[in-house]
DNA sequence: GATGAATGAGTATTCATTCAT
DNA sequence: GATGAATGAATACTCATTCAT
């Protein structure tokens, strides 16, 4: 299995750095073996073509995402308890590696509708990990009964992104975790009491 | 002033048809011109460069979006209600124009980072007037008195991206619209009601 | 239509040129542009593809090639007085343009199965003169009556070709044309008279 | 002598099938050794490069070549019927190997002009062979006294390959070793019998 | 103002060959 | 002798932009 190689991960490392550095566009392939200390050719006994060297960053560091998170949710028993440690923990990930954070709220964004579609495969085990923790508040009454999923889990999703991504482009000045409270608190109660 | 003459807006729904129909990255500006039915060297008499000819389409057409958005916005007294409009006419517009919904929400996207920030810039006119409503909506006690403007305005805005995206993703198979009172309620009340 | 524009056959001058000096496989593209004095870009403007030049040089050659033996066969009214008039100009035309000589007997041979297939599409014009010649030689009883005209036409041709083929393989050091009389002698009477 | 260790020949066979399978520009180095069932580095202990396995390729197979027809030619007496004899060998051995027919009329001529003078030189012993009948056949006055050796040679090459390159480019749909006796009787005689 | 022919920089990928094991 | 992972040079083609007419 290549994936286990040395190399692989080397290489899917490099391409981070390079990425990140240099922006999706200047990313060649011939960069992205130098930072990893290999010969050009050497990318293509691990990888498919270019296209599949960045399907597989998103698909690896995603997938350890996903895997933290859920690790650190079990331990919790209430949704509203996993769904906070959700978002501080997708925040914490990105604080982490600002180089992870660059790559995939703006570069890999830059990819073409393909590439995007792979993209949203490997994220839709990050949104089946939401709707599970949906579901369970539902269930519980923790959450309000008449809650759609799917759109729970796209304002859940699409708040978390547009703040990690604002958070990026402003070029991470702020500290990211520390607004894991109150964006935890939005999402819970939204605006204001008002209802319609 | 030449954004007024004919053949300036002819190129820019040119743009949106090309792009559309084509994707970002085969959205030659040959294809433009061909579509706008003018010779390639005339974009260069109208536009700085091809930059210049996505900016701005993103300019007017959102230029467009944020004033008529203003319009309806007008008319309403509370804060409450100004938000379910804003929330109603973004989904309408989008509904409308399928060709323009395909690219603001996938192939601009795919511009690269120079171009993304100058797109934000067109999008600070919008964060404008969210964060008004917001503001307004703290002062008359509509909204929690402790709501944090900048997160407020994220949640917001990635809400509405994130929903419009997965439709336009999921090939606007379904009603976009109809989903607005949920996705407000959403917005106004989130999850639940229990808090940390 | 670009076959009629003068770059078109500056780029495939140009070619026969590079190939015939530097190789089939030595000919790239930005060599051909360069010697044509146009830039790379151009070539695309004239020419699909490189395999586009290639074909395209053959034909044009060829096509030549097979009028001007047309031309001087008109005015013969025999076919053995026809056969000789085409191998002299055969080996005329070659000895005239060394380029084209290496071009079509060395280099060209080279291109792969698929563009040697269209190459023999181009060769049935020069197959159909052979042919008609034969038939003609035929009926009014030149040629002997069972003469097969597939045989018979891939004799003449093989002949004439290997003798050319030698003759740019040793560097054209002798005299092409010279030879003409006694392959015309082979052709119409072969080896020797004993039959079997 | 490496040439007698089985793994030699085990490639060279593997060559030929891999070449006439896939085409010359195809048949890389790592598909002719899985061919052979040896490892890609294995190819170099018995040869020097990838142009020396074609090479010895074509020396391998036409030596055998060669060797056969001079073995069925020693048992004649005339030049003629050594001729006749020489012709239907060659179209039956091309007959009885589709593959090695593939490859010596179609694929090895892609080569480049470097490797075409080696194959040459293999050649000259099957040029030698035809030189001796014809300077045989010429003292026994079986063919014409003033026969040119060196172009009643290529009559006869040329004219065997070109129909041998036909059969091969039509699929090998018809009997090729059928067509040796009139092929015989074209380099015997000729087309027809009016000198000039 | 309008045209469109010409420009030329920039890059993913293949595959013969090597050499440490 | 045998292996096969690693190497790295080499090249066709696209398309935004210009400028002579």
């Amino acid at each position: 299995m290549k994936r286990n190689k040395p190399k692989y991960k080397q290489i899917i490392d490099a391409a981070v750095i390079v990425i990140a550095e240099n922006g999706y566009h200047q990313a060649q392939v011939s960069k992205i073996a130098k930072q990893a200390g290999v010969a050009d050719g050497t990318i293509y006994l691990y990888f498919e073509n270019k296209e599949d060297i960045l399907i597989s960053v998103f698909r690896e560091k995603m997938g350890m995402f996903v895997e933290k998170i859920q690790e650190m949710i079990a331990e919790k028993d209430s949704a509203v308890d996993k769904l906070f440690v959700m978002v501080e923990r997708h925040f914490q990930i990105l604080s982490e590696d600002h180089h992870l954070a660059i790559v995939t709220q703006l570069e890999l964004r830059q990819s073409n509708k393909e590439l995007r579609h792979k993209i949203n495969e490997v994220l839709k085990d990050y949104s089946q990990l939401i709707d599970e923790i949906l579901l369970d508040g539902k269930e519980n009454n923790e959450f309000a009964p008449d809650l759609d999923i799917r759109l729970g889990r796209q304002m859940i999703f699409g708040t978390m992104d547009e703040t990690a991504t604002s958070w990026v482009m402003n070029e991470q000045k702020y500290d990211l975790v520390s607004l894991a409270p109150a964006v935890f608190k939005l999402m819970l109660n939204g605006c204001g009491s008002r209802s319609r």
